[in-house]
RNA sequence: GCCGAGGUGGCAGAAUGGUUAAUGCGACGGACUGCAGAUCCGUUUCCUGGGGGUUCGAUUCCCUCCCUCGGCUCCA
């Protein structure tokens, strides 16, 4: 197994990456809450932690990636009643779009995307090991954790709760002994979901639900909890309070990652801003391996600034150059096979590959720089953006050793996935037609009627460009 | 107010106690082309928020100030 470091945000700093058991590791994200759309904001953690569960997985551990699904708070409460629905099923049908996209998008590396309603038994038990300790107390038909009982509260976030302000933003509950506490069974209000407890019925809280499957899952310490870094409080904060208090046992996480978000004009994209670009929208009008290039071209720590009409268009143009000569590689590949006759590579192209691999993953093993790793790719990519029309004449195993960087890209960063390649299929035939007709065209003078071919077929959604070799066609929008 | 993350060229965005501070986009010039596009070659010397300090040397480490953003019980 590779050395790998990681930034971890308790310690705040970079780390040596040693799992508790290897090479197992236990993966663990803060979901959805799937009461609305998701955004391009949301993609991007969920993206990187696919690159790093990928990465980990080359490396050779066993990572149990695990991704919660908050299908039941008091936003879906609200939204579910404007619509006058069941907010259950209306988080069922916007995570059922979510895992869509994140379909689309290639995120593959999720074991397992437990709703929190179907933990419910665990969250109980939970609740009652809180109270039995003497950390969590019933008020008013609800249930609350007292974080004046748990002195770690607030290690992770730096924040000291006196220093809060209570009721800065929500009204103070009058069922709370200290405002610092927080709600961890919910009374039920008439109307919504609810379950029986020995509190009377009602409904998990948030940070409850997270501990209660992980403790399930992953156990009462686990490896790895990544998530967006406006989450760090309160909710990982109490997380741990509640995680550790529960159990007795520290700490809950031996690495905390937190993604940077994305912003917009400086500000954070999210729904209660309006400053948001739908994830469909944007897979759409790009193409899922735009916007992976987006994201994995910036730091993950850092944020990242989407400019509407800029950001993505020159994500295109940048993807599109790195992307070209794996693209040209696999075409080849795929019209002569793997066993395609040529001449052997030469030795300095060969080892400098193989080199480029080990360099990429030695980049990549230090806390996830995907960004470095993109640089590398787009060295190796002018290296052979110079031999382009060159590579035709290499035998199979030669585009093979030429290919390894991108098939390392594949593997890891999930680029360079040929994605319009399902319709290729009814192209085929037609497109070398109608390449041919203008070809004669263009040999007899006629070059209105070239470009009318040309024109006809960008209209229906294929690219023609000449080069010395003939015309190559490609997909003008993939998907 | 408190806690946290940031401030790098026209733009996005890396890295590092030390030769010309990546990479990409854009721009400009050239090659190629019927045109376009793509590609290739070249150029883009003046870019590390301000002020101190440590050091032979700081963008990097320390102090301080300014600014931006995130969080402060909804949030990826």
């Amino acid at each position: 197994m590779r050395r790998v470091t990681v930034y971890d945000s308790m310690d705040r700093e970079v780390r040596a990456f040693a799992p508790r058991t290897p090479p197992r590791v236990g993966l663990f994200v803060c979901g959805l809450t799937p009461y609305d759309e998701a955004h391009i904001g949301h993609a991007r953690t969920f993206v990187f932690f696919d690159v790093v569960a990928r990465a980990l997985t080359r490396w050779g551990y066993r990572v149990f990636s695990v991704q919660n699904v908050t299908n039941l708070d008091d936003k879906l409460i609200d939204r579910a009643a404007e619509s006058d629905e069941d907010p259950l099923v209306l988080a069922d049908r916007h995570f059922l779009t979510w895992r869509i996209a994140a379909e689309r998008l290639g995120i593959r590396s999720v074991n397992y995307y437990p709703y929190a309603t179907d933990y419910t038994p665990e969250i109980l038990t939970q609740i009652e090991a809180l109270v039995h300790r003497g950390f969590a107390y019933p008020s008013a038909g609800s249930v609350y954790f007292e974080v004046a009982k748990f002195p770690g509260y607030g290690k992770l976030s730096g924040q000291r709760t006196e220093a809060l302000r209570p009721g800065a933003r929500v009204e103070v509950d009058p069922a709370k002994r200290s405002p610092e506490d927080f709600v961890i069974w919910k009374a039920a209000t008439p109307g919504e979901p609810s379950w029986e407890s020995p509190w009377g019925p009602g409904r998990p809280g948030w940070h409850v639900e997270d501990t209660a499957i992980t403790l399930r899952l992953l156990g009462a310490r686990y490896d790895i909890h990544g998530a967006g870094l406006d989450l760090i409080f309160p909710h990982h904060e109490s997380e741990i309070a509640l995680a550790e208090a529960a159990t007795g046992e520290s700490p809950l996480v031996n690495y905390w990652m937190h993604a940077g978000l994305l912003t917009m004009k400086g500000e954070k994209m999210s729904k209660s801003l309006g400053n948001v670009y739908a994830l469909s929208t944007a897979l759409d009008e790009f193409g899922p391996m735009v916007l992976r290039f987006f994201y994995l071209n910036a730091q993950y720590r850092s944020p990242l600034e989407f400019v509407r009409g800029k950001s993505l268009e020159e994500s295109r143009e940048a993807y599109a150059t790195l992307a070209l000569p794996a693209h040209r590689i696999a075409e080849i590949v795929e019209r002569d096979g793997p066993e395609r006759a040529g001449e052997p590579l030469p030795d300095d192209l060969a080892s400098e590959a193989e080199s480029l691999v080990d360099r990429l993953d030695e980049t990549l093993a230090e806390d996830f720089n995907t960004r470095e790793a993109i640089a590398l790719l787009f060295g190796w990519s002018r290296r052979l953006g110079a031999l382009l029309e060159r590579l035709a004449d290499y035998d199979g195993d030669a585009l093979a050793e030429l290919g390894a960087p991108y098939d390392w890209g594949r593997e890891v960063l999930g680029l360079f996935e040929r994605v319009g390649e399902g319709r290729a299929g009814a192209w085929a035939k037609l497109v070398p037609v109608a390449i041919a007709a203008r070809a004669r065209a263009r040999a007899r003078g006629d070059f209105a009627e070239a470009d009318r071919i040309r024109d006809e077929l960008l209209g229906a959604g294929i690219r023609l460009e000449d080069h010395a070799a003939g015309s190559r066609w490609s997909f003008a929008r993939t998907d």
